[in-house]
DNA sequence: ACCTGAACACCGTTCAAGT
DNA sequence: ACCTGAACACCGTTCAAGT
């Protein structure tokens, strides 16, 4: 549909032996000024869009991701980005593509079940509290446009068939730890006064009581204790459905 | 910060009987042309501005909620808006507390734990699967901004001392149950093709295993299965913190 | 096929001017 | 205090022209 999928793995025309490897035909950003026109050697590929949109991600956040400023950071016009994506919305999909493959799956057929959906889960959090805003797209992101995202699913769908989960009941229980993970994630960047009453406290005192109450156990992550506590509480109901 | 808390109750200068409650000086957007500089009755308050962006929403979408289509329901300029609120961000906060008062706390204090859970979270689901785009705000808003949500977590924690939580555990106890709510609201909005691999299935054939065999059992919305079993996971795994 | 450059139809937001 | 109207600095995206 986006049509985000092919691989493109082209030989490259005599690759420059310093040039990293997601750089394609290279010119520096804005170095030589290149004419109009079909250039001898592509410039761009979806290696290097994705790349590029980390670095101006980790820069910048994703304020600064703009198609404007992708652009100029592969030294080309913003309008020759969509030789390669479709839409800024193509972009995102193919960076959670890149994200889900730097989810720990290994534990799973390695592992005990619990073990590696605790690896899993928590890896995954870390990986997006970074990239929140990818978790509108991917949430509902059709996994035939996101190979790598496929791939992560298959390695978590054996490790549940393995550990003995009754087959009709695997998708739904990935669903639901994924839902976790996801909030979660926004969770982490929360703000650390983000439970503070301020002027109405005295209105919500069993609440204010309650915040005060955590705040006193001074976790360097409250956001932590959260996490671990639901995360363990799924594995333990949901690892009660194996046979 | 924002400046959005003070509730704008002030005396209506003669209301119109037939006006909807959250009109305040009123004109039908569109009929008469008004003059520039201050209008002898206010035209806009926050409520009216929130019952406005409401409306718009659904009948456009998310997409359909600019300050300018905004501005013209109500038959204001644009920049009018900006003497209510102080930014687009704004009214997605105003929009957030308005929900959080539609959300189901009623049976904290009355039924039993468990069943007051099960309903509240069902309720902010079922609420919030509607406007996913809110979730990004609210996960990270100081509630300090938003009164009608902090009345819904006062009675919520109120319900969990209640039950015999211990005080320190509650704050995280609702953290991990709202992350799970909201991920799971954006899973309500994913296409039914959502898991089909596509051309891609015969790579992963686990998780197209585990995929066909949850649509033989035909379920009409196989994300409420995912809801209800991550749900009662956590009920059951909160549930036995209490003493 | 894959660039450039110009253009389009928006956005949210600011601010002087008016009453 | 609270409107209007004009303006600003962006956005993502399209498309003809060039090689």
């Amino acid at each position: 549909m986006l049509g985000t999928m092919a691989a493109e793995r082209l030989p490259m025309p005599a690759p420059t032996p310093d040039a990293a490897p997601s750089t394609v035909g290279a010119a520096p950003a804005g170095k030589t000024r290149r004419r109009a026109g079909r250039p001898v050697a592509r410039v761009l590929d979806q290696n290097g869009i994705t790349t590029a949109a980390l670095e101006l991600i980790s820069a910048k956040g994703y304020d600064g991701l703009t198609m404007a400023a992708l652009a100029k950071s592969l030294g080309v016009a913003p309008s020759a980005l969509y030789n390669h994506v479709s839409s800024k919305d193509d972009v995102l999909l193919l960076l959670e593509d890149h994200l889900a493959a730097m989810v720990d799956v290994s534990a799973f057929g390695t592992e005990p079940w619990d073990v590696a959906v605790r690896k899993w889960a928590w890896s995954y959090r870390d990986v997006f509290s970074k990239h929140t805003p990818l978790i509108p797209v991917i949430a509902v992101l059709p996994v035939a446009n996101a190979p790598k995202t496929l791939a992560m699913y298959e390695a978590v769908t054996a490790g549940f068939r393995d550990a003995g989960f009754p087959e009709e009941r695997i998708i739904s229980a990935i669903v639901a730890l994924e839902a976790f993970v996801f909030g979660a994630a926004y969770d982490v960047n929360a703000p650390e006064d983000i439970f503070d009453a301020g002027s109405l406290a005295d209105q919500v005192p069993n609440f204010t009581a309650a915040v005060d109450r955590l705040a006193a156990e001074g976790h360097a992550m409250p956001t932590n204790v959260a996490f671990s506590l639901g995360l363990e509480a799924l594995i333990a109901g949901l690892g009660a459905l194996r046979q």
